[in-house]
DNA sequence: TGTACATCAGTGAACGCGCGTTCACTGATGTAC
DNA sequence: TGTACATCAGTGAACGCGCGTTCACTGATGTAC
């Protein structure tokens, strides 16, 4: 057995993530074989023996994203899910500026809505779970403070993920903020969670 | 002069508006030529006396979507923006299912936001010029009622246009009915424009 | 410990299809007389 | 009114590049002895 077996696997990885990354970049047709496989340090030759097609690649890809929840990236604060201001914390790092600017390492949902809409039900059902858990904390943490309202958690992550989406989509950059920070005010209210500071 | 000059006008449009309707239903990248001229009724050839290159077109097409405010164009009712509950309606209509379900006439904010976000500012101005065009209705409307909070005018466009983003995403048919629903009771009660019938 | 070997991860040249683009042509139209 | 003509909108065959995919090969690694 030549090389270890977490070898192979580790390598796989890195493809992904170096797919991952370029698709958030560029979405999915303009990202070439070659350049997954350079991204990952790698030649195009081998990239058959670890994935059937590009597609393969794409969904998994994509999956991967959308697997991995990512409040919590940013900001250098893990969010903490048992504490009771999660949700607020959650809001914060979403809408912030660390967020906005990380286009390579985004929440999927702001990344690449367009593209799972038009994708199989695999990916769309990844795509809700992310957005289910989302608004699963928004809702836990609502039924704590007494209001059990899941309409409300929808909504608030509605916001969050819709700011997010139309920050990214517009020109101007002080316009962006401003919505973001609007989101975010309104979130924070809708919640019941405005108490204590809030990041800018 | 063999052709009357509206021939080649129209003939045009008919192109940008099969291109438009192809790039929302499978994005940019998957539409071919071919198929863009079979939809107008024409053949591939052709093409090139209109457009220099598929992406002038498609920077065309996307223009257009983005010109036409869509609002009205669902549900047979024609938003009258001078009533004062033309606000009101445009929510409706917007997170209606008909709009959901007409993906090729779709709102281009719904249908195409991650393309947008990795284009060039000309794009980028227009899709920030139908934000602002319903986002400005919402605020005009608070206005008239005493409030003057363009911070709330803009978090209503935002989980307008999130909600139905998400709807679209979604693989869950009820969970998209829900998040509609919730954004829509929101949105109308933050602009305090609950009284009156809502349509489902 | 050192050497021969088997394995297999990764290479890079080559293939070929698909599609954007070109171009010589066709034929439908309006005009001149 | 009818006919010849010029224009030019639209055709479809052909080209060629780019990129997904294949494949015979290389060389790095761990193992056997």
């Amino acid at each position: 057995m030549p090389y270890p077996p977490e070898h192979r696997d580790r390598t796989r990885a890195r493809i992904v993530r170096s797919a991952q990354l370029l698709f958030n970049r560029h979405g999915f047709d303009s990202v070439k074989i070659d350049d997954i496989m350079a991204q990952a340090g790698l030649t195009r030759g081998g990239f058959y023996s670890y994935f059937e097609t590009k597609s393969e690649l794409y969904a998994e890809a994509i999956l991967l994203s959308l697997a991995e929840t990512p409040w919590g990236r940013w900001d250098g604060l893990s969010v903490d899910f048992s504490a009771d201001d999660a949700a607020r914390q959650v809001v914060n790092v979403y809408l912030s500026d660390q967020h906005f600017g990380d286009v390579d390492g985004s929440c999927p949902m702001v990344a690449l809505p367009s593209d799972v809409a038009r994708s199989e039900p695999a990916v769309r059902r990844a795509f809700e779970s992310v957005f289910n858990s989302m608004a699963g904390l928004f809702q836990k943490t609502l039924e704590e403070s007494g209001q059990a309202d899941r309409q409300r958690a929808l909504t608030i992550a509605s916001i969050c993920v819709g700011a997010m989406v139309v920050a990214r989509a517009v020109d101007s950059r002080s316009l962006s903020e401003e919505i973001r920070r609007a989101a975010m005010r309104t979130a924070l209210e809708l919640g019941g969670w405005t108490e204590g500071k809030t990041c800018s």
